[in-house]
DNA sequence: TGCGCAAAAATCGTATGCAATCTTTTCTCA
DNA sequence: TGAGAAAAGATTGCATACGATTTTTGCGCA
């Protein structure tokens, strides 16, 4: 897949910062795979694509590559990630070792608004999964996500919330990736437990669901490294 | 504090970009306390002091800005951040969940190597804490974070390694600006317990102790509000 | 045909210029 | 004298230009 395949809509409101948009633009791009690991992103393309100067685009690959989604080389570019058996590891140890404190934290700050976003939530997410087509597992790798951002927006601790964020986005490339098939939707019933313990003030319990969702999702990835990295790293640039 | 009447050493070993270079002297300079939170840092300012221009200046700035080091407001420039009790809340809360899953991991990969590193680095640090004078406290706060930062990359998790780098250094903000007087004193004694559970392989007493260590760093702080936020917010700019 | 090397093209790193925005100063008028 | 408005100055946002580096292309030669 090339990026000049992709198309991407105009951004209406855009008051903030270009590159912000380009950059959230591109992130979604990556996490949605519209734009495969490996993929060259030039500052000259990604500016004319959007309509900007290099320097604008060169700004959003730069907060790209802040979040790990992006390699960049000097001289060379800049590039989709393509994290390593290793990187994933570590990626989901990370998450072992923060949502369940963050599912803690959220526990104690349910309001029924919160709840109703909640349902809200699962209720796309359910839909899908019952979706078919081409788009649908993107999707729903998306949706799943979102209910992890959810639950770190409702724990209330900004920084944590922006290391979820990114952490979440570098799963999505991680399963997308490495993922094998349907653990989705044996997720979404987790989800849906993890919001009822989540309702009922469980904490404790909202906790060890959390680490086990974790569990689950690394375990239905295959880490095995497919060739050799020698020739895996040679083959790919 | 004014920025101009700070002196950056030149940097030799420049095959790097150079703009990394500028964030970590301004980060050393930030988190030393030689730049004031509050201090404006102006794109030509830094430029000039560097030697380098606007645009190369104006990257290092991001990234402090990503870091959480320095805050920018569109059309107005970048400022060493200022952060507010509640924000400082935040950062400890994400150690407390952070650290002690650090330690863990890391008490399981300690080596002979690792013993030494961590030995010489807590004896530097007990030499700046015999020390008196003007950098002494600052020296103290430095080397009391790069004990964490040393545990982190013994953990051998990048991504948390990074999470780490930052949030040490959001803390010397904090604690330069809110820390009351000596508990590093304490804290140096608390380092070489948790070493020593390390050195042990007790993983579990390294991450109780860690606990412990940032509840004593953040009781030292005084996070209450000086004079009504408004009125702080209004004079500071 | 296949290989090595040089020229050309593409791309990046950086400096600089201009317009837009914000801040400060100065001037006017009550 | 003080408040408000207008002008001047400073600073950022962004585009563009140019040298440096890398990649690709083209060509000669074995």
């Amino acid at each position: 897949m090339n990026i000049a395949d992709q198309t991407f809509p105009v951004v209406d409101s855009a008051i903030e910062d270009r590159a912000q948009a380009i950059r959230d633009q591109l992130r979604d791009a990556i996490v949605d795979r519209r734009l495969a690991p490996g993929t060259k992103l030039s500052e000259g393309e990604v500016g004319t694509l959007f309509d900007v100067s290099r320097t604008v685009a060169r700004a959003a690959l730069q907060m790209l590559s802040f979040e790990g989604l992006v390699r960049t080389e000097r001289n060379r570019g800049a590039f989709v990630a393509n994290p390593s058996p290793e990187e994933a590891r570590q990626v989901f140890a990370s998450r072992r070792l923060i949502e369940p404190g963050i599912a803690i934290a959220a526990a104690g700050r349910m309001t029924p608004a919160h709840v109703v976003a909640f349902k809200a939530q699962l209720e796309e997410e359910g839909r899908f999964i019952a979706e078919r087509g081409p788009n649908a597992r993107r999707s729903e790798i998306k949706a799943s996500g979102d209910f992890h951002l959810l639950l770190a927006s409702v724990a209330g601790n900004v920084i944590l919330q922006r290391f979820m964020e990114e952490l979440v986005a570098r799963s999505s490339l991680v399963i997308a990736l490495y993922g094998r098939s349907g653990v989705s939707s044996c997720g979404h019933s987790e989800h849906m437990n993890i919001l009822d313990a989540l309702e009922n003030g469980n904490s404790e319990r909202a906790s060890a669901l959390m680490l086990h969702h974790i569990d689950h999702i690394e375990a239905d990835l295959d880490l095995r490294v497919r060739s050799g990295p020698a020739l895996r790293q040679a083959l790919e640039l």
